[in-house]
DNA sequence: CGGGGCCTTGAGGCAATTCAAATTATGTGG
DNA sequence: CCACATAATTTGAATTGCCTCAAGGCCCCG
C-alpha cells in the first residue's frame, strides 16, 4: 500500500514541483500533501508555442511538467535574449501571482520526444491563494524558489556581461546540468534541452559563435558530443572552464558537486 | 499642525522608502505609518564603503535614506558586473529577509556632497515580520517591490547581452532618470549618481569605451555634460536611442513620460 | 524525396578591448 | 592655501573576439 501510494505520488503532475519547493526550504508531509492536492490543469504545448506571452495578464500559474522552457525578452529590433531556462517540475511564472502583468514571453523550447509535446500545469491564481493563506510553509517556500529565481537573474546579467564565449556556455551548461541532476532528471548522458539557438540567445552570442566555440570545447575535451547528447568527461573542468560556483542558486543540503 | 506633522514626516529616514512601495501597490494611511513607525537604526557610510558583502549572513534589512548604492557579482577572476543601482527611498536587500545568505556585494556608489556620507536605515528582520503579519498590504507590497526589482533583473540581462554601447548606456541613465524622477529626487540638473566606471560595471563594457561613447553621445547631442552635471536635451530621443520602455518598472500611474 | 530545422564552415569586417600614458578633478595634510 | 596623492576622465594606437554575410550539409518528417 505505501508503494502503491508512492507510485500515485509520482504520477502527479505536481510530483516534481514540490520536490523543487523543498529545495530551498523544508516542508512538513502535510505542506506537501496540500500542494499536491492543487486542482491542477494540464495542458500541453508544441514545440515553439508560447505558455505566457508579454502584455498578458495572466489568472494562472503554470508549473512545467515536461519538457523544457525559456522565458525571454526581446529588444526593439528584435533581438531576443533567454533570461531563464525551466526544467520539469519548474514553476514558469510563480511572479505573476503578485504582478500579474506578463512583461516576458515563456515559450517551449523542447517536447518529449515521443509524445512531441511539453505538459505543464496550470493552477488558478485563486487557488493558490487559499493555499498559501492556509500554509504558510508553502508561501515561505514559495517565495524563497521566487528569489532564488532571482538570484539566478543576477548571475545571468554576470555571465553575459563579463564572461567570454567559452566561459559563458561552460557556465550555462553547467547550471543546467546541476539543476538536471538535483531534480532527478539527470542530464549527464541525457539530452540537452536546450539548442545551439537557444544557447546563443542565453548568452548573447549568435549562433554561429556557439557553434565555433562548442568545436572548440569539444576539442580541448570539456564536451563530447553524439547527436543530440552532451555530455561532460569531467565535470570538475568543465565547472573551473564555466566559473561555475552553485552558491547562487541556494540548494539545501548541496556542499560541493 | 498638519503642516507640522507633515514637515516631521518627511523628515522620517523611511518617508521616501513608504513612497517606494506606494509605486507598486496601494497602502492605507495606516499601513503607512506602519512602515513610518518601523524602528530603523540609521547609520551612515562612505564612499566605496560595503552595506553588505557576499556571504554575510544578513540579520537587517538596509533601506537607502541618502546617496546611491550599487549592488554587484564578481567573476572568478575578479571582473565586477553591477546589476542593480539603488537611490533613496529604496530598500537594499528585502530579499535577504527570506534568503539571509547574501550573495552579492552592495557598496556605496555616490556620497552626499557635503555630508561626505551616504545613509541607511537598518530594519532588524524580526521587526519588519512582525510589521508584514500584522500588516498584509504592506507584505503584499514588499513582495511586489522585490517582483519589480526582478524584472529589472532580467531588462539588465537583456541590456547587457542585446544592445550596443550607446544603447546600453542610453538605457540605463533611462532608467535611473526615471526612478529619481517618479521617487521625487529630480535627475535632470541634478547630479548623476554614477561614474563612467560604475556605466562601465553595469552595461558590461571597458570604462575607456564608455567615455568615449558618452563623448559621442554628447556630439550627437543624446546628452549634455557640464562638469559632474548630466542632462537630457531631448529626453524622446534618449528613450529611442536607448530602446527604453519603462513598462517593465511596473510603476503605478505612469502611462508615457 | 522534398522541405524545413538545425548544424557547420569560410572569409571579411567592425565594435569593443587592451595597453599605455597624459590630463584633469578631488581630497588631504602640512 | 599650496603641495602632494589619489581617483576619474580623456586620448591614441594596435589588437582581437565576436559578428555579419553567405552558402553548404545533415537529418528528420510528412
Amino acid at each position: 500500500m505505501g508503494n502503491q501510494a508512492q507510485m500515485n505520488q509520482q504520477d502527479n503532475p505536481l510530483w516534481r514541483f514540490s520536490r523543487r519547493l523543498q529545495l530551498h526550504s523544508d516542508l512538513g508531509s502535510g505542506d506537501v500533501q496540500a500542494v499536491l492536492s492543487l486542482p491542477a490543469t494540464p495542458i500541453t504545448r508544441r514545440q515553439s508555442a508560447y505558455i505566457v506571452r508579454e502584455g498578458d495578464l495572466v489568472q494562472n500559474c503554470a508549473i512545467l511538467v515536461s519538457g523544457c522552457a525559456v522565458r525571454h525578452r526581446t529588444t526593439g529590433d528584435g533581438n531576443r535574449q533567454i533570461v531563464a531556462v525551466y526544467l520539469p517540475g519548474d514553476p514558469l511564472d510563480l511572479d505573476h501571482f503578485y504582478l500579474p502583468l506578463a512583461d516576458d514571453d515563456i515559450q517551449v523550447a523542447r517536447v518529449d520526444d515521443v509524445q512531441k509535446f511539453a505538459e505543464v500545469a496550470l493552477v488558478r491564481h485563486e487557488d493558490l491563494r487559499e493555499l498559501i493563506e492556509s500554509r504558510p510553509a508553502v508561501a515561505r517556500a514559495m517565495i524563497m524558489t521566487l528569489l532564488v529565481d532571482t538570484s539566478a537573474f543576477r548571475e545571468w546579467v554576470l555571465n553575459v556581461g563579463q564572461r567570454d564565449a567559452t566561459t559563458k556556455i561552460a557556465h550555462i551548461l553547467c547550471e543546467i546540468a546541476l539543476r538536471m541532476e538535483v531534480l532527478g532528471l539527470t542530464f549527464d548522458g541525457s539530452i540537452l534541452p536546450l539548442n545551439q539557438i537557444h544557447i546563443a540567445e542565453a548568452t548573447g552570442l549568435t549562433p554561429v559563435h556557439v557553434n565555433r566555440t562548442l568545436k572548440q570545447m569539444q576539442k580541448d575535451g570539456l564536451i563530447e558530443r553524439k547527436e543530440q547528447l552532451v555530455q561532460f568527461p569531467d565535470w570538475r573542468r568543465l565547472r573551473i572552464a564555466g566559473d561555475f560556483d552553485p552558491h547562487y542558486l541556494h540548494i539545501q543540503g548541496l556542499e560541493q558537486g
